[in-house]
DNA sequence: ATGAAAGCGCTAACAG
DNA sequence: CTGTTAGCGCTTTCAT
């Protein structure tokens, strides 16, 4: 049942329905008298406002998309549900859609969502800067945060750590500990955001005066084989690193299995910071010392400002929030 | 721009455009010169149908709603992922919303999806029956399935593994290995998953001629500090318990913690079965021995069977999909 | 092969 | 305080 059969079966008006049951009856100066029919006669049979109709008048439904590039990845469904709890507390549903790391599906994810009369869109790009990316970003007009992954685009605001901070900070910890032959595992070399961080360990090895080519790097995409690979690559090296950093969010995992089977006790013989705290991070043997973003202050950042934007400001703010240090057990002095 | 102002531009009724733009051309015979025409300047000038109008019109927005108790769970994100992928295939959006393991936010988001004129909804419960649940349930028309735990509720369709089966399953691998005393980690006690998942570790123990009361179970929900307090009680039972079956997702990362803490070794004084298979599962130490849901085949037959309902197909299926047991180095001989 | 017009359900401006 | 009405953008029946 619809209002329009709901004011008929009360003798009423549409509109007098559609103002108590959109909360406005006092702004209309409804009788207490019809509301509190009206309110009864809803919840009884049942009958509220369709979202359609109303949003079709309004020009909007109060629907917010959300395009991640792997919602399986704890970053990103703990960011996930942070954002749509916030939205939710500000009326707003959200519409999910996983582009499962592709550039591709990225773009054609986009494209949907942007035709779908969204009021506005947060977007944790793949992260591969394109032309078609920024030309889709740039030619619409729906309010758009990016978070987390930055992408090559001054038109949009965006909300992330400061990987290059982030990276000097795990860099540092490991060079305060009197480590000298540190590795990097990487996910996605073309990712800006394993670039920044990456660039942010360079910065800290050139300040503690540490050769630069004695950097090693490893690592192709965000699986778990090549996570793999990329630790075995880099423990083979000779001399082998005494201190390595993961960069990604599950690279941790494939460096702790090939430490173990070449009997490298960590942090005995191996000292790592891994990059993003999980959930898990506390109850490994040992415990990991890890880089933590603060995925509630992000969330928290990322909906104020599409809020913003949604109230018609325009300034194109680059939020960077700091990340931070979680010292535990896997990290020894050499 | 609109595809009525399209259609003025391009000096055309707005049914005609309408026609072409939602692929009806062949079936209302529009000559080719004008079909192209439409097409073209509809790309370059970037106008889509307004989903709000078409939805309204056609009664259906091509949405469905998808409420899991916590998506930061990997069992949910990987299934919310599978759901969304095969939806998406079919043409459908998907709303999402996370219950946060709470019965009441379960409700009220219930409520607001409900009303929300999806054309479904897919609902993995927090597994708590409730009578204003199922009232909701009940009251509603919207096609709808339940997927994983499962509720009191005979009149929904439903897709889940057989919990009892997967139960029976973790403790025949246990006492074929030897072991009599076993003890089991569950997450809430009211979930009627984990309870299922008990009463076959019980079958399993009866059929084997094992005293029932030999069978301890602690944990009271799905915390991390729960899950260690669990395995502190049942680690510190005399005699001790020599094999441990996890219930819930993450208990046995508490687990592990406190089994290591007190000196015991995995498997040498303490084989573990873990329920759901996890990323990581395989790649600690030791790698674990699992009981795996065919996450895929659920999401799979989940989306079939709502498409089904979609099609006004309107038989009441239950579909019980089987679990596997992945045998790894968590589980030794006595 | 195309156009005209009704109507999906709602809200808000206007009219009392 | 409440009713009447226009119109949001679209699809589809009916008409030609």
């Amino acid at each position: 049942m619809n209002i329009s059969e709901l004011a008929r079966h009360l003798d009423l008006a549409v509109s007098t329905v559609s103002r108590v049951l959109s909360g406005h009856a006092g702004k209309y100066r409804i009788s207490q008298r019809t509301a509190d029919r009206v309110q009864k006669a809803a919840i009884e049979l049942g009958v509220t406002p369709d979202p359609l109709g109303a949003g079709l008048r309004r020009g909007t439904l109060g629907m917010i998309g959300l395009l991640v590039p792997d919602i399986t990845n704890p970053f990103f469904s703990h960011l996930a549900r942070e954002i749509e709890l916030r939205l939710r507390d500000s009326g707003f549903a959200v519409q999910l859609c996983d582009s499962a790391e592709d550039p591709e599906t990225e773009l054609k994810l986009l494209g949907h969502l942007l035709s779908r009369r969204l009021d506005g869109l947060i977007l944790a790009p793949v992260g591969v800067d394109s032309e078609a990316l920024s030309f889709q970003l740039r030619r619409t007009a729906m309010p758009l945060i990016i978070v987390d992954r930055v992408i090559n685009d001054p038109g949009v605001p965006s909300v992330s750590i400061d990987n290059v901070a982030a990276g000097r900070l795990a860099a540092e910890h490991l060079l305060a500990a009197g480590h000298r032959r540190i590795a990097c595992l990487r996910g996605n070399p073309a990712s800006r955001s394993d670039e920044e961080r990456l660039r942010g360990v360079y910065e800290a090895l050139e300040d503690a005066g540490v050769d630069h080519s004695s950097l090693m790097v490893a690592g192709e995409s965000y699986t778990h084989e090549e996570n793999l690979k990329a630790a075995t690559t880099v423990l083979q090296q000779l001399p082998a690193p005494t201190g390595i950093i993961t960069l990604s969010g599950q690279g941790i995992l494939g460096l702790l299995r090939v430490a173990d089977e070449r009997g490298l006790s960590i942090p005995g013989a191996l000292s790592v910071v891994a990059f993003d705290e999980q959930p898990w991070s506390r109850f490994m043997r040992p415990p990991l010392t890890t880089i933590s973003q603060p995925i509630a202050e992000m969330a928290a950042e990322t909906v104020q400002l599409l809020l913003q934007r949604l109230d018609g400001i325009r300034e194109i703010a680059a939020s960077r929030l700091p990340a931070s240090l979680l010292c535990r057990d896997s990290v020894t002095m050499l």
